[in-house]
RNA sequence: GCCGCCUUAGCUCAGUCGGCAGAGCGAUUCACUCGUAAUGAAUAGGUCGUGGGUUCGAUUCCCACAGGCGGCUCCA
């Protein structure tokens, strides 16, 4: 998740009050009706909450983060009553506010249903129309037993209260740290019309839920996030104080989904899943594959000049490797399962010789370390920078499977580093500068970086490797001047790291690089060098991935240009439409010349008409569409026509092949 | 792996309350040759995801499997 960071106008407009005698936020800010609550003490508060004289008082407006995230509580609040109002034998689990909207889980006997949700929309907007308030209420232990008796989950958490942030993410908007609280939906008569355990605070009324709300999906989700737990109905929903701040967020949904790699690339013919080859498994077609393989040239040129050495690695070997590795300790499940070949019986059925384990590498990292040992190293070479375009197959689970971004095949541009400790933090500091420099060559601007650290569960080596390794990567981190966001125990078993997360046209973060330090596999594979006083010393590792896959990078590049690759990247550079096929000649005389440039230019020679050869020149987003009719020829110029319709008419042929190829070489957008 | 939904022509999708299927785009062919997002016509193309079951008869109903989608869990 990115950083939540309020801005400045949300802030500074939070002008403080200070309550002169005993009163209410409601009272306070009667005439502010944008204010949903009040933040006392850096705590919020109903604005029925009675404040006492002296309180400093900040009122907290449904524009703003906090607001915005009570909104979508209430909200939350309101579907699961709208639930309960259709299906009284619905349990509750949690409905805590997230990005953009809110969940309620719910244990029900049948799923929900697309037609479910919509009766389910209309009883909330009734509920909302009503106009009914939420009213706090302090409970004893005891007392929310007694009236949660039929909410089994609810009083798991009750019994969980104090470590709800144990419980489950979300959980702790149910029941906070100190007292307990239910709150009432009451309707204008005073009548209570529902009530739910819940820590608050809420919207002073249910109106301002408004029409800014939707419910979305519905989908399964296990109890207190854990596997182990039984499933419950989970129905997200979005909510926005107005209508057209909710059609603005379905639009950029529009968007995503207009954007998304695995339609772009069925659309744009780059690749596909033959079902035949299996789950997980890509195909490059050629215009795919020529994107690709731009891509990677490029990272290659800028290797070779960083000082990396290249090697290459088979894509199957045997299991003692990974034994040695530890991969098989700690990720057989995510390995495809071992072939077992070369054994053989004898008459009787008994094994006569044992045969061998072989397993598809799911890392390239064991395999660059033989390379390492291969014979004695000296100090002299280090860094030894190893890096290779290597492929690993993941056996990931079947429901996780996601077009080029979760692949169960891949390939990594790899490298692993060798280098002294002393080499380490100037390494890694030149290390994340390369990084971030080859992501912007690719159009990518806006990076902040994690740090994952240990998961004590999940990790091997000592303590102290762990914490000097942390402490590096940390400063390095803080010396790019990047935002730094903690990720606790989210490093790889051998070691932490530090991933930089890219922001892509439409403010979507993928996490991009990573960098990892490893204290723990040069022990395991006793890797050495030979140091300037003679002795035998272990060098540090360090893991890097630029893209992390290409494949997944080219899912992201491909989102984040919407299909519009920059000329350098396109698969069709310059697409040539004559107006008329008189023009053909004079237009494939252009084509040849952009191709002794090495563009790579086409000319559409169709039975099409010249409309339609524009429209198929703008579906398949060409850079630059030149034209040629009699007007053009007559001058020895061509016309651009670019993707946004803009058009440039009358360009001598040189110019406008000069300007391709600047173009091009320049990595610029078009 | 778990839950729900889905799978009909190359693509997007209609359709059949159980009686061997249809459109648009795309492809091919012919005619047309037109200055910035769709010229017209004709033709080809489907064991209705796969396997089993029920039935006189299954693309349609049931079961299993595969693949996809949305979540959950996971993501070295």
């Amino acid at each position: 998740m990115p950083p939540t960071t309020l801005d400045a106008d949300a802030t500074q407009g939070a002008t403080t009050v200070t309550a002169t005698a005993p009163t209410t936020g409601a009272e306070m800010f009667a005439d502010r009706r944008d204010v949903v609550v009040v933040r006392v003490d850096g705590q919020l508060k109903d604005l029925s909450s009675e404040l006492e004289a002296g309180a400093v008082v900040e009122p907290v407006t449904i524009a703003e983060p906090d607001g915005l995230a009570v909104l979508r509580h209430s909200a939350a609040h309101v579907l699961a009553q709208a639930v309960q109002q259709v299906n009284p034998d619905a349990k509750l689990g949690i409905g805590p506010p997230i990005t953009d909207g809110f969940y309620y889980d719910f244990d029900v006997e049948v799923p929900f249903t697309p037609e479910d949700l919509k009766a389910l929309e209309k009883a909330m907007a009734r509920i909302v129309k009503e106009g009914q308030t939420f009213r706090r209420r302090v409970v004893t232990e005891d007392e929310a037993r007694a009236e949660l008796a039929h909410e089994p989950y609810k009083l798991e958490l009750i019994g969980l209260k104090g470590s709800a942030d144990d419980a489950a993410e979300g959980a702790s908007v149910e029941v906070g740290g100190g007292e307990l609280t239910i709150y009432d939906n009451v309707r204008r008569g005073g009548e209570v019309a529902w009530k739910d355990l819940c820590r608050g605070p809420h919207l002073p009324s249910t109106r301002l839920i408004g029409n800014g709300m939707q419910l979305m999906r519905s989908a399964a989700a296990y109890w207190r996030g854990s596997e182990k737990n039984p499933q419950l109905q989970r129905i997200y929903g979005t909510a926005w104080p107005t209508k057209d701040e909710l059609k603005a967020h379905l639009e950029r949904l529009a968007e995503a989904e207009r954007r998304d790699h695995r339609r772009l690339g069925s659309e744009l013919d780059l690749f596909s899943f033959p079902d035949e080859i299996g789950s997980g498994l890509a195909v490059f077609h050629p215009k795919g594959g020529i994107v690709r393989m731009v891509m990677e040239e490029y990272s290659r040129t800028k290797h070779l000049e960083a000082g990396y050495a290249f090697v290459n690695s088979p894509h199957i070997t045997k299991g003692r490797l990974f034994e040695v590795s530890g991969h098989l300790d700690w990720y057989a499940e995510g390995m495809y399962p071992a072939m077992h070949l070369d054994a053989e019986l004898d008459d009787e059925g008994q094994v006569r010789k044992p045969g061998q384990d072989y397993y598809l590498k799911p890392m390239n990292c064991p395999m660059h370390n033989l390379i390492f040992d291969a014979r004695g190293r000296s100090y002299r070479e280090l860094p030894l920078r190893l890096f290779e375009f290597g492929t690993v197959y993941r056996y990931e689970k079947s429901g996780v499977v996601h077009g080029l971004t979760r692949a169960r095949g891949f390939t990594q541009d790899d490298a692993h580093i060798y280098c002294t400790r002393e080499q380490m933090k100037d390494e890694l500091t030149s290390l994340l500068t390369f990084v971030l420099d080859l992501l912007k060559d690719y159009g990518l601007e806006d990076f902040y970086l994690e740090l994952s650290t240990r998961d004590p569960q999940k990790s091997v080596g000592s303590e102290e490797a762990w914490e000097e390794a942390t402490r590096t990567l940390e400063e390095v981190a803080t010396a790019s001047g990047l935002d730094l966001v903690p990720d606790p125990g989210g490093a790889a078993f051998y070691g932490p790291k530090i991933s930089v997360q890219a922001k892509d046209a439409i403010g979507r973060t993928w996490q991009m690089s990573t960098i990892q330090l490893d204290f723990n596999l040069p022990e395991k594979f006793d890797l050495e060098y030979t140091a300037p006083d003679g002795t035998r010393q272990r060098p540090v590792m360090i893991h890097r991935a630029l893209f992390g896959s290409i494949e997944r990078f080219f899912a992201v590049l491909l989102e984040h240009y919407a299909g519009a690759f920059p000329a350098w990247l396109a698969p069709v550079q310059v697409l040539a439409v004559p107006v008329a096929d008189a023009f053909d000649d004079y237009l494939a005389d252009v084509v040849a010349k952009l191709r002794a440039r090495g563009i790579r230019a086409e000319i559409d020679l169709s039975d099409d008409r010249f409309g339609k050869k524009i429209r198929n020149a703008a579906k398949e987003k060409v850079p630059f569409v030149l034209i040629a009719g009699g007007e053009d020829a007559e001058a020895g110029a061509v016309s651009f026509r670019f993707r946004d319709g803009r058009q440039e008419n009358g360009i001598p042929v040189d110019v406008a092949i000069e300007r391709i190829v600047t173009a091009v070489r320049d990595r610029v957008q078009v």
